[in-house]
DNA sequence: CAGTCTAAAAGTGTATACACTACAGATCAC
DNA sequence: GTGATCTGTAGTGTATACACTTTTAGACTG
């Protein structure tokens, strides 16, 4: 959970390596902000404000807006048959109620569009933010019903289909706001008592 | 320059450091993609593919272009006036054959836009993509002028004293295009024989 | 009883030591 | 003379040691 402490020692007994390798994997992580490290005090999983909240997916809605009007022009058919297996498998862990699966899922169909435009930059920077998306999401726990993000990922890929860039870009902004304001960002609705709280 | 090799001993000692230290600093510049860890090899200066180097400059595209977009609805008086005088000293540089002041600032340009949205999530993606831009630069030795590059910029800064967000993104992205295409990014320009030789 | 100072314990920050891998030069076989 | 193999050296990968900071628990004072 956000703010929970990670100490290196306790870390490196778990992995059974020295504190050198863990400090280099937090350092990693803390790069794309996972994790922060204070100065002498240790590392501690990120909890991001609601401020780096609403520009992570600011970032993210010009990022695949511009994605998805570029992939109408490029994509191929054999890619869309890809994508509507991924939504079927989406559909799957929705339907089972397999919680960790659809979540997994339902952000890896942002990824998979990211490396349909064959740009691996584009994609390392999507998966990042992503991420980081996941943390926000953990941390001002969403109310977006995974029924709708799977019904709007179709819609999506729907005006894929028809090349439609236009209508494409703002089927994935609408996507990307709707599930931003369904996140609990409204400062009097954080529960802060216990997000501040350090645990570990 | 690119392919340089950067061994730990001579950094350490060059900064009177341990080893530690420089393996630190070393593995945040490789998470940049300013420099390449070879396992058991060792750490060298970046040498970012034409295929990278393409996908840099379109992702950027994607980005600043909609950054323009965003910045038209929302830039003061006080920030257009601030674009004015960075212009200025754009031109200053340029006008005393500045090298190294005019490409900082060139660059510099691109990051006040992006600090301007008061997106520091945004900003700081930025920031990494112009590093990247500036190896490329080195890299594959770009024939834009100084002056092209800031003739443009003042465009820019006049569509976003309009408010046209159309003609600051349309701007921003023949920009940014007309810098890549000034690359020697065709095969047969490219020195191999100089550009894959390590050095250090 | 609250507050503050002190000292010990726990944990991070950096340097150093050692093991292992990659490379270069020399030696040997053919 | 050419090729392969062997050995020594340089350099990276990981672990450990030590210094210093933060935290915490306890005792003492107002």
């Amino acid at each position: 959970m956000p703010g929970t402490k990670l100490s290196e020692q306790k870390l490196a007994d778990i992995f059974e390596v020295s504190r050198t390798l863990v400090r280099q994997a937090l350092n990693q992580l803390s790069r794309v902000r996972l994790v922060t490290l204070e100065p002498a005090r240790g590392a501690f999983v990120a909890m991001p404000s609601v401020d780096e909240a609403r520009q992570v997916f600011e970032v993210r809605g010009m990022l695949e807006s511009a994605l998805v009007r570029q992939l109408c022009a490029r994509i191929t058919d054999r890619q869309i048959a890809e994508l509507r297996t991924h939504l079927r498998d989406e559909g799957a862990a929705v339907a089972r109620t397999d919680v960790a699966g659809r979540t997994r899922l339902l952000a890896d169909f942002h990824a998979v569009l990211a490396r349909m435009l064959g740009n691996e930059v584009l994609a390392q920077l999507l998966v990042d933010l992503l991420s980081r998306s996941s943390l926000i999401a953990l941390m001002y726990q969403s109310s977006h019903s995974a029924e709708h993000s799977l019904e709007e990922h179709v819609q999506i890929v729907d005006a894929l289909e028809k090349r439609d860039p236009r209508l494409a870009a703002k089927l994935m902004e609408h996507h990307i706001l709707a599930v931003e304001q369904n996140l609990r960002l409204d400062p009097h609705t954080v529960d802060l008592s216990a997000a501040l709280r350090p645990q570990g």
